[in-house]
DNA sequence: ATTCACCTACCTAATGGAAGGTAACCGCAA
DNA sequence: TTGCGGTTACCTTCCATTAGGTAGGTGAAT
């Protein structure tokens, strides 16, 4: 299973970079030092390299947000963990996160894929919600009136963060569009 | 000049709806009716094309602010007519605004369309802090401590409201998104 | 004659595959 | 122990199509 995990830590960092269509079966190869059939064995095509990209993104992504559930007690730093996350992800603007490379591309995607992005977007807020609500209740985070909204905004907002980082290859954009989020944290 | 700008808008919806990696110069001219050879006649290089596209879309969208700013006189309107005009280009999930697009393959683009994208958010944005620094003095906007911040988040929080649409073919992912905005304006 | 906007024909390189093969490893039965 | 079959993970070779172009040409309008 090694070859197989190698693969999809490359693609995953050649779609977060370029894009979904911008590597092909050949630069995978190259980069992992196999032949290009070679890759098809694991994945026999696009397709399924795009599901397995984004089943376990969601998974490790989940698992990393228990983990911040699991640490921080407070809703201001379970927020501000997840921030995080997202911030690592931009990479100073050289990267964005799978699900906006994917939807970009989404017309070509399988239903399969499709559903798995689909689910992230929906856990991800899911989880946001519960932080907006423990916000409310323990008031580490400010002018929550709404968890659900709330969730749904920052959902957004992290993602256009990353892309208008992206755009200007610049940290600071990223700074400059979660510092709302930020500046609530008490 | 009516061939050009047919092939910018049909190169726009395709990117739009596909990514820029997403359709060839032979979709193009298909879809045109032309022969491909002749679509480099306009273009010749597809990276001229991504030039071409986003400053057409910039001055376009500019235009459609100012215009904005002209015919409404409160900040609550203008963010709300801001707010349709992204409503307007997610189209259901459908589709996503053009910068979205070229920020995900972005590393493959010349500077000079770089520098057009790098535009788009920072001319947007600067509209957007007029507006949230209005909505401070006209109160039509609530909870607007710091517009240069606001405007930040705002421009990140409709481009991720239209990638979670996007992924979801979910026209009311988009609404959840915007919820937070809409409920801020009087 | 020049320009514009189209054309045919062609190019190389690349794309996502498909088919058939090999070698190493493992488990099992004789 | 040995041989066999199955599995895994790789390989070469090949395919049809496609991608982004290039060169040279034509006809209409001015």
């Amino acid at each position: 299973m090694d070859t197989r995990n190698a693969l999809l830590d490359q693609a995953e960092e050649f779609a977060r970079r370029r894009g979904f269509d911008g590597f092909s079966f050949a630069d995978l190869a190259e980069s992992a030092g196999i032949r290009k059939a070679s890759v098809h064995y694991h994945f026999p095509a696009k397709a399924d390299l795009s599901f397995a990209l984004m089943e376990r993104y969601r998974v490790v992504f989940m698992d990393k947000l228990h983990a911040i559930s699991a640490a921080e007690s407070t809703a201001s730093a379970r927020l501000l963990q997840f921030l995080n996350l997202y911030r690592q992800a931009s990479d100073g603007g050289r990267s964005l996160c799978l699900c906006v490379a994917l939807s970009v591309t989404q017309t070509a995607l399988p239903a399969t894929s499709i559903a798995e992005l689909a689910a992230f977007h929906r856990d991800v807020t899911a989880w946001l919600e519960t932080v907006f609500r423990l916000g409310q209740a323990d008031g580490t985070v400010q002018h929550v009136s709404d968890p659900r909204a709330e969730a749904g905004a920052a959902m957004a907002q992290v993602e256009g963060a990353q892309i208008v980082a992206r755009a200007a290859q610049d940290a600071s954009r990223f700074e400059a569009a979660i510092a709302t989020l930020v500046a609530r944290c008490l």
